[in-house]
DNA sequence: CGAGTTCTTGACAGTGATCAAGCGACGTGG
DNA sequence: CCACGTCGCTTGATCACTGTCAAGAACTCG
C-alpha cells in the first residue's frame, strides 16, 4: 500500500482490503475462464500463476509472495486470463476492482500505486523473455535463486536459508526447463559448493558465483 | 481511445495527444535509462521493444503496430526500461503520463481503458513466456505468422500477404531462436506450400496449417 | 556499380529433452 | 509405530533440436 495518507483516508482504504479468505495448499484462488471481480493482496503464503494447454501441461507465468498482487491478468477481459494456485496455505485479501478504480479516482497516490504494480509486472515479465530468450539452464536458475532470496530476504527472512515452496517441475516450467534439467543443474551447484541443496531446502553458500553465472550471458562475448 | 464520451470531452482529451513527433527509420523513441516522461501512441509506422545485453545482443520483447501504446515498462521506475526503436519512420503522439493520469481520474472510462491497456500487454507477455517455455521452433514461428497477420488484418491490410518489417535476427531475439533457425523454418514452410516467402515479403496460403503447428504443442501428447 | 547488410544453406557440435530406473521423503491407515 | 503407497527427486544413457561456424547469394542503398 502506497504511503503519504492522512489517517482519515487510510481509514476509508480500509474498507478496500476488509475481506480476505484463506486458500488451502493446491487449491486455485482463481482460475482460467473465471469471472473477473477483483484483485487479490497476499498477506501470507506462497502462489503460482500458470497457464494450461489443452493436454494439461503447465506453463508457469510466475510465482507470487507476501505482499504482491495477483489478478492483474483479469481486467483486460473481465475473465481470468491464468490459474493462481497456493503452494502452500494462504491469506489473502480480495480488492473488488471497481472499488479499487473508485479509490484510485479519489486518491492520486493510490493511482500512481496502481500503475506502478501494473508497470513493475510488465518489466518483470520482460526479464523472464530474456530469462527465456537468451539464457542457458545454469544461468536461469541461478537468476531465479538470486531473485528468489532477494525477494524473500525483503520480507524479513533469510538472504541464504530458502525453503521452495514450489517443485523442480514448476521450477522447470517457469525457467522453460525440464525437471531433470532443475535436479541435474542444482545438483551441479551442490558439487561445485555454490549452493547446499536437499530436496526443499537449498543453502546459497556463493551468491557471487551466481550473479556470475547470472551476468554470464552479457560477458561472456565480452 | 475509449468510446463512450461526449463530445466536449472528447475536445478537453484531443489537448492529451496534441503533441506529434516523427521518427525516422533505425531511431529510438525512447532508450533504456531515459526519464520516463510520456507514454506514446503509435498513429503509423511498427516499432520494436528491446533490452540489451552488456555485450551488444538484443533482446526483443515484442512488436508494436499502429494504435498500439508503447512506454508503459517505465511507469515504475520512472526511467524506460527497454529501448523502443522504430523498424520504419513513423508518426507517434505523445501523452505526458501525469495528464493521462490527470484525465485519468476525471474519465472514468479513459481510468478503465488504461487497466486494460496493461492488462492486456501483461497477458501478451503471458503469451510470449508460453512460447517460449514450451514450443518449438515451428510452433513459435506459426504463432508469430498468425498473430502478426491477424493485427495486420485488424487494421485494414491483406490477411495473407505481409510485409515484415523486422529482420530475421529481430524475429529470432522475439522468439528466442537465431536467425539461421528462423531463415531455415521459413524456408521449410515455403517447401511445404505453407507460405510463400521471398525476403520481407510473406503470404500465408494455408493459415490451417499454421494453426495446426500453433496448437501442437497442446494435441501432440493427446 | 560497388559496398555493406541481410538472407540462405550446409556441416557439425552441444545443450537440454527424453526415456528409464531407482531412491527418498512423506502421509495414511492398519 | 511401522508398512506401504504415492509423489517428488536424482541420476544415467541416448537422442533430437537448435546453435555455431562458414561460405556464398541476394538484395539495398549510396
Amino acid at each position: 500500500m502506497p504511503v503519504g495518507l492522512t489517517s482519515h483516508e487510510i481509514n476509508r482504504l480500509d474498507k478496500l482490503v476488509a475481506t480476505r479468505i484463506k486458500i488451502k495448499q493446491g487449491e486455485p484462488l482463481f482460475s482460467l475462464g473465471d469471472e473477473f471481480t477483483s484483485l487479490y493482496a497476499i498477506r501470507t503464503g506462497v502462489f503460482k500463476t500458470c497457464l494450461l494447454t489443452a493436454d494439461g501441461r503447465e506453463q508457469v507465468t510466475g510465482f507470487q509472495l507476501a505482499g504482491e498482487i495477483v489478478g492483474l491478468d483479469g481486467i483486460v477481459n473481465d475473465r481470468h486470463n491464468c490459474n493462481a494456485i497456493a503452494l502452500e496455505d494462504a491469506d489473502v485479501c480480495v480488492m473488488p476492482f471497481s472499488k479499487v478504480e473508485d479509490f484510485s479516482r479519489e486518491f492520486p497516490v493510490l493511482q500512481h500505486h496502481m500503475h506502478k504494480i501494473m508497470s513493475r509486472e510488465i518489466v518483470r515479465e520482460n526479464g523472464v523473455m530474456m530469462l527465456l530468450g537468451n539464457m542457458r539452464a545454469e544461468e536461469r536458475l541461478a537468476a531465479f535463486l538470486l531473485n528468489l532470496s532477494q525477494r524473500l530476504h525483503a520480507r524479513g527472512f533469510s538472504q541464504t536459508e530458502v525453503i521452495l515452496r514450489m517443485t523442480r517441475e514448476e521450477i522447470g516450467s517457469y525457467l522453460g526447463l525440464k525437471l531433470e534439467t532443475i535436479s541435474r543443474t542444482f545438483s551441479k551447484f551442490n558439487r561445485d559448493g555454490i549452493i547446499e541443496v536437499k530436496q526443499r531446502y537449498v543453502r546459497i553458500i556463493d551468491a557471487d558465483a551466481l550473479k556470475k553465472l547470472y551476468d554470464a550471458h552479457s560477458q561472456a562475448c565480452h
